[in-house]
Order: structure tokens, then sequence, then C-alpha cells
DNA sequence: TGCATATATCGTATTTATACGATATAGTAG
DNA sequence: CTACTATATCGTATAAATACGATATATGCA
């Protein structure tokens, strides 16, 4: 019997959620959003690190992260969930985080077009 | 005779700006500050305004921006051009502010770069 | 059940951002 | 030179971000 592969990394993406404006009162709204959520070095360490490996990360991250607090860590997590750029998912003792490619690449469009 | 025309919006653009690693410790720091500028709703109003444009904008900027009174529009404009995202030169009683087409185009490399 | 581990949340101190009115500065026109 | 205009800067009040230690929560394991 095969084990169930449940690769919530990689689903299928809404098109709409892609197909929205790129700019007017909502865009700048949105891209303000999603940029200020990333302006901060540790975020930014953090979505490189999640982005760069194709799968979710179960802890680790603190480790990767300067010399920051576990507290301050997560708070970090939090906003970058908060800004649909990432997720994280409970998985055992862990937390299970990974990059949310709509949020990801809905800013990478945004910026673009600028 | 001919008049001298400046273009100071689009003057040539040294490679070696462009070509900084899109990744590392220096990098993040660079997005992090880049985004953090971006951060914030008026001013992506502002860039897309200068960035629609091919010219400068002399003045008119305040008037186009929300209800934000003048110093505060003023102080973004200093959020932005510190970030190196635009520039602006005083021209006669106005100043003429335009997109800095480097830290723009780096801005987006960035972000294409996560 | 109770302990150990991983992560989140709370409380809090400090710093930074945001916004405004008031004022300074600098260029233009008269 | 003076008045006018456009923009920047200052002072300041308020809000938000950052960071930490302490503590809560939830899961897995003995």
């Amino acid at each position: 019997m095969k084990p169930i592969i449940k690769d919530t990394c990689h689903e299928p993406d809404s098109a709409s959620f892609d197909l929205r404006p790129v700019e007017g009162k909502e865009a700048d709204q949105e891209l303000a959003s999603l940029t200020k959520a990333l302006g901060h070095p540790a975020r930014i360490q953090i979505l490189r690190l999640l982005a760069r490996r194709q799968s979710c990360i179960c802890g680790e991250i603190v480790d990767e992260i300067d010399g920051l607090a576990q507290s301050t860590v997560s708070q970090h997590l939090k906003v970058l969930k908060e800004a649909g750029l990432i997720k994280g998912e409970i998985e055992g003792t862990a937390v299970c985080y990974c990059i949310e490619p709509r949020g990801l690449r809905r800013l990478k469009v945004l910026v673009a077009g600028i």
C-alpha cells in the first residue's frame, strides 16, 4: 500500500487570484502590504530559505536566522503568513512552513508592473 | 543655436550597479531597504505616478496624492529618494522628481530573484 | 499520565514610522 | 528689495514595529 503524499506546498492556485488588477488603489494597498511584510532583513532571509528549497521546512528556521530569539522569529513568521507569502501547517510536534506560491507570484507580478 | 536638453531622468546607468549579487546577506539588506521604502500605499502611488510618465514631475505630486498634507508627502518623497528609487532636482521654483531607473530596476531584479 | 520538545502568545521596553501644523529656505516675479 | 510660491525641515503627538524573556499550548513519547 502506497503512503498518501500530501504536497500542501504546491496545490493548484486559483486563477482569479492572479488575474486581479496590477494597478489602482486596491493594487497599491495590496503591494504596500506585501512589500511592508518583506521590509525586514530577517523576513527576506526566511522567505529565501523557504523559496530555495522545494519542500517545506519543519523547525530549523530559528537556527538558520541571525541571532534572533525564537519568539522574534515566530513573530516574523506571523507577519509573512498574514501577508500571504508563506503558510504553516502543524506536522506532528513541529510546524511545517513553506512558501505560498500565489502570494509570492502576486508580489512579483505587482513589482514587475510598477 | 539649439538649446541644451538635459534629460536627467534617463542618463546611462553603471553596469556595476546592476550586476551585484541577488542573494546573500548584503542583498537581503538591500532588498529589505527597498521593500521597506515601498511599504506604504502613498509611496507606491507616488512611484507609479512617476513611473507611468516618461518625464519628471515638477510640483503636482501633492495634489495627486490622497488627502495627505504637503509636509507628509514631502516626507514620503524623502523616503523614496533615500532608498534610491526616485530622484529630485531643483528646477526653478519647483522640484522636479523622477524615477531613478537603476533603483527601480534593481528592486525588480531582487524581487524576481527571490 | 506526566515529561520533553516545538512553537505561539503575552507583557513590555525601546525604536521607528506616520502625520500634521508651523516655520524655514530658496527661487521668481514685480 | 519685497512679496509670492513651492518645497523642505522642525517639533511633536500618536501609532506601529522590533526584540526579548516568560509563559502558554499542543504534540509525541516513556
